[in-house]
RNA sequence: GGCCCGUUGGUCAAGUGGUUAAGACACCGCCCUUUCACGGCGGUAACAUGGGUUCAAAUCCCGUACGGGUCACCA
């Protein structure tokens, strides 16, 4: 016998019921990029909202493309977004193993079972080229199709190299249902004979799938909406085995806007478009861009939109899966990054913020959780504070035109008047915060009978060398300290003297 | 090209036969203000298109256009 029907049998035993299971199966072939981390999330959200497992597979079945390191980064992304698995490679669990090229008998076993039913068959054909040069995308019946049970055997016994094709049904039609699409007919004729088992034995994605997801258990098939197309021939596999089909849940592709054409395409690593660490990178925070991945494409309904991992989790559901693809929008994304950093405590920040903080400002002497203070509420990701606070570290170029302010009622003799009485008011404060430096201020333009703006604005320029600036006059002031402050007015009234 | 899917403002989207067609981002204006932000208030802007069905259609049906997917010994 070809295949082991009591091995089956153990097999069919292993596999958990009365549970919702869903699955997340990337092949590691290279990094997240957002899309895929968006089918990561819901499939998720889907086992976590309805008290299910989570189960991480490796389909590792093209030995061509698998990339080094790839595996961590599907590890490392999943578990900083707080998608923990419950079964999987590294934690084991009742259907092991989780790796597809650790299972790799399996499927042969299963494709000879199909074989034996009629529903595949061997096929000794050469490698067909490909056909994107001709345009015809046309393809005949396969010559083996006709091939005789023992003729096939025999060859196969002589060691000729073969493949393993589904046998498709040449007449009628196959319907299938998904969760989001709905309820998708096609003609079994236009259905080709997908290959199952590879020349080198291992299977493809199209048969691998349906293995492994039956006999993981797994109830909710959650994947690109590029498989849509695959998903009729998916379902005569399972008919054919007489297996019960899971819910599909195909979910649209994650597009991004091609700066060249305009036009929205799909988001690839190939054009350059972010990955999850990339995002990281630029400084946005992994709760943020949770938060807004699992908007794109997906609405709970409602008009809030800022949603932990663990409220996402209570009221994810499937039926707010949207079906038309979604544009990525890195502007909205920052708008989120934005309302997560101001939630921040402020020592968590601090924390966050100190090596960006450090690397525009240098090793100044000066107050991290001050200036984090000033940056918190104006920053919409990390990556941007470097170039705000790069004054704090030293004074900038500046030409004198910057004193001129039209709001503020400021011009450059003024400003050099301004300056040269502050000084001295500055030098004998008895006390350098944010308060007396404040008090000290307003005492002076109540003096001079003038609006607060014309004394801050010149004093701010003098200290930052920038006419914008995180904080005003009185934080900086208080930030560079006292020396460092009047070196700077000095240089300013020797600049506009 | 065949087949499949989709189409509400620039973007994300609510909406499931009767609404002044929400809300958010972005953009613009005003207010607040010590620059810039934050915050507050307001504004511009949409049902791809043509036919039906119906008293009534963004919602249902058909066609067209446009967009996407797929047609690998890749997943």
């Amino acid at each position: 016998m070809p295949y082991d029907i009591e091995w089956m049998r153990e097999m069919e035993s292993r596999i958990p019921h009365g549970e919702v299971r869903t699955r997340f199966a990337p092949s590691p072939t290279g990094y997240m990029h957002v899309g895929n981390l968006r089918t990561a999330l819901y499939t998720w959200l889907i086992a976590r909202s309805m008290g299910g497992k989570f189960i991480l597979r490796i389909e590792d079945t093209d030995q061509g493309r698998l990339v080094e390191g790839a595996v961590d980064v599907i590890y490392k992304t999943l578990e900083q977004c707080g998608l923990d698995h419950d079964e999987g490679p590294d934690v084991g669990g009742p259907v092991a193993p989780y790796v597809q090229t650790e299972r790799r008998g399996f499927y042969k076993e299963y494709a000879e079972l199909l074989i034996d039913r009629g529903a595949a068959y061997r096929c000794f054909c050469e490698k067909t080229e490909s056909q994107e040069d001709s345009g015809d995308f046309g393809r005949g019946p396969d010559p083996c199709r006709s091939l005789t049970r023992e003729e096939a055997d025999r060859r196969a016994a002589a060691g000729e190299p073969y493949v393993i094709r589904q046998r498709m049904p040449e007449e009628g039609s196959t319907t299938f249902h998904d969760a989001v699409y709905g309820d998708i007919t096609v003609k079994n004729s236009e259905l080709e004979d997908q290959i199952l088992i590879k020349s080198d034995g291992l299977p493809t994605y199209n048969f691998a799938n349906v293995i492994d997801d039956h006999l993981m258990g797994i109830t909710h098939v959650v994947r690109g909406a590029e498989y849509l197309s695959s998903a009729p021939k998916y379902n005569l596999l399972y008919r054919a085995f007489g297996w019960e089909v899971p819910t599909y849940v195909h979910c649209s592709s994650v597009m991004v806007t091609d700066s060249a054409t305009g036009n929205a395409r799909k988001m690839s690593k190939r054009h350059g478009d972010p990955s999850y660490e990339d995002l990281v990178a630029e400084g946005y925070l992994t709760p943020a861009i949770v938060n807004y991945v699992a908007l794109l494409g997906w609405s709970p309904g409602g008009e809030r939109e800022i949603y932990s991992l663990r409220e996402l989790a209570e009221i994810f559901d499937i039926s707010g899966v949207s079906k038309s693809p979604a544009v990525f929008d890195i502007n909205k994304l920052t708008y989120f990054n934005a309302e997560y950093i101001r939630a921040l405590p402020p020592e968590k920040f601090a924390k966050l913020s100190e090596p960006y903080i450090r690397k525009g400002a240098g090793e100044a002497k000066i107050d991290i959780a001050a200036v984090a203070a000033l940056l918190q509420p104006r920053t919409e990701k990390l990556s941007d504070i470097p170039e705000k606070v790069d004054f704090f570290g030293a004074l900038p170029e500046y030409p004198p035109e910057l004193f001129i302010h039209k709001k503020s009622k400021t011009d450059i003799p003024g400003s050099l008047a301004t300056l040269q009485k502050l000084r001295p008011i500055l030098e004998g404060l008895e006390v350098w915060d944010n308060e007396h430096i404040l008090a000290a201020l307003e005492g002076h333009a109540a003096a001079e009978g003038v609006k607060n703006a014309k004394v801050m604005w010149p004093l701010r320029i003098a200290l930052a060398g920038k006419a914008v600036t995180p904080g005003g006059a009185v934080e900086i002031a208080c930030i560079l300290g006292r020396a460092e402050s009047l070196r700077r007015i000095d240089i300013a009234i020797t600049k506009i003297s």
